[in-house]
DNA sequence: TACATACAC
DNA sequence: TATGGTGTATGTA
């Protein structure tokens, strides 16, 4: 059953509530049992269940005065945090409603309030709401998907519609700020910080009012700020974006900004507004599908939101690290923060750091594009395969993409990686580094096969 | 440096 | 019958 917490659906994702999880689990368990990947699974659960054993042994045996000294760091570490807190920055993080889904269904009208997966039987990569109620999720086989949902219709990707529809989205979002960060074709972070505090009292009596922005209470409360005449400036005539009436109007613009998009495309967005990356990106999930969310620029309101707020929709905290903070009794911000001595002791120092900073809602605010890529390569799953011919012909075959996507973006790497999956599910990577940086074909091709007959 | 694991989309 | 592909970060030896 620890191997349920990797394959069952994970609950805290929208949508959830219409979904019979108990039923929609023993399904996918049932489908499961018995293949090969499912065994995979159980020696990876097992894994972990020996590194969490691990850990509680270590918890075991802390004595009251480490324990003490540990409590005594995390709080010095949380004053120094504290001072790098910054709230100046307004961050919108938008997020395209089940994106690939979405378009099938604006191109395909006969597809509407019909269960739609877009992949094949092998594998899903979007699920459309309407199948989202059975259960069916992104990154599902699409067999066990059709047996949660016998009327889903599979619909095969079309990427050149999904990156026309993205570059229109990137068009709206570029008005807003040139130098957005797009994380994925439906995913960007913005900084409209600098847009606010050009916008003329034209161009805010054009914005849409408060009243029509789906928003919690918090923000809603900035109503009647709103309503007052003019706005809380400083000195030099400028907004204060950090009071109240500030994220309120931030939210009109990026209410504004939704509605563009909308009419652009036709597809509905989801946003979360605040002061930083993590904290913008937790909030475009409170109100999906079509919905935004503002969280104020304040320290209370921003601890407040995060008390209850489960480990598991912290960006960066996956099934595994969720599993192992629970088995120590920590499933949400709040247990974070009164844990911390045992984290302190426990984790490594950059998890620490990471556990910290996400309970106290302090993260990166910069939301330029990211330098330069690290790697770049193929991989493709087949059927088995023993002849050691067919085996090079694959690695060559990557190889030749690889290289071929090296010339086109003018890259070279000085290091290459062998990938091997064997038929039950283990991965194995084999790596050289070679005398000096190329993107030469036959110098690539080479290094791989030699890392290949290696392990044959 | 080499390899494994976790994570995101 | 049947569980993906691309890229980044981190831990450990």
């Amino acid at each position: 059953d620890a191997v349920l917490s990797r394959i069952s659906l994970c609950p805290h994702k929208a949508g959830m509530d219409s979904v019979n999880k108990n039923k929609t689990d023993e399904v996918i368990r049932s489908m499961s049992e018995g293949s090969r990947f499912y065994d995979n699974e159980r020696r990876k659960a097992a894994q972990t269940a020996q590194r969490v054993q691990v850990m509680k042994s270590r918890a075991a045996v802390l004595s009251t005065g480490a324990l003490q000294q540990a409590e005594a760091m995390a709080s010095a570490f949380e004053r120094q945090l504290e001072t790098e807190r910054d709230l100046s920055r307004v961050i919108v993080h938008c997020d395209a409603d089940a994106f690939y889904a979405a378009v099938e269904l604006r191109d395909q009208p006969h597809l509407r309030g019909k269960p739609i997966g877009i992949g094949g039987i092998g594998m899903l990569s979007t699920a459309s709401y309407e199948a989202r109620k059975f259960g069916v999720r992104s990154a599902m086989p699409g067999y066990i998907a059709l047996r949660l949902c016998p009327e889903l219709i599979l619909v095969k990707p079309r990427f050149h519609a999904y990156e026309a529809a993205s570059r229109q989205l990137q068009a709206v979002m570029a008005q807003y700020d040139p130098n957005f960060r797009s994380v994925s074709l439906d995913e960007a972070y913005l900084d409209i910080t600098d847009y606010m505090a050009r916008l003329t009292p034209g161009d805010v009596a054009q914005l849409p009012p408060l009243t029509t922005v789906a928003d919690p209470p918090l923000v809603q409360e900035a109503n009647s700020a709103d309503s007052k005449p003019g706005m809380a400036t400083d000195s030099a005539g400028a907004r204060n974006l950090t009071t109240l009436e500030g994220r309120a109007l931030a939210a009109r613009v990026v209410h504004q900004m939704r509605t563009r998009m909308h009419e652009t495309t036709q597809l509905t967005v989801s946003a979360g507004i605040a002061c930083n990356r993590m904290l913008a990106k937790i909030g475009s999930d409170q109100n999906k599908p079509d919905g935004q969310f503002c969280l104020p620029a304040d320290r209370a309101a921003i601890l407040a939101f995060l008390a209850n707020m489960p480990t598991r929709k912290i960006p960066g905290i996956g099934k595994v690290t969720e599993q192992i903070l629970r088995e120590l009794d920590i499933t949400n911000c709040q247990a974070l923060l009164q844990q911390r001595a045992l984290l302190k002791l426990l984790f490594t120092p950059i998890s620490f750091d990471f556990f910290m900073r996400s309970a106290l809602g302090i993260a990166s605010n910069n939301t330029r594009k990211r330098s330069e890529r690290k790697s770049i390569g193929h991989e493709t799953t087949f059927r088995e395969l023993n002849q050691v011919p067919d085996l090079e012909d694959k690695c060559l075959h990557l190889c030749h993409k690889t290289a071929l996507d090296m010339e086109r973006k003018a890259l070279l790497g000085r290091s290459v990686c062998l990938k091997l999956k064997t038929v039950d599910f283990k991965v194995k990577q084999r790596s050289v580094l070679l005398p000096a940086h190329t993107a030469d074909e036959p110098v690539i091709k080479r290094a791989a096969l030699g890392l290949l007959h290696r392990e044959l």
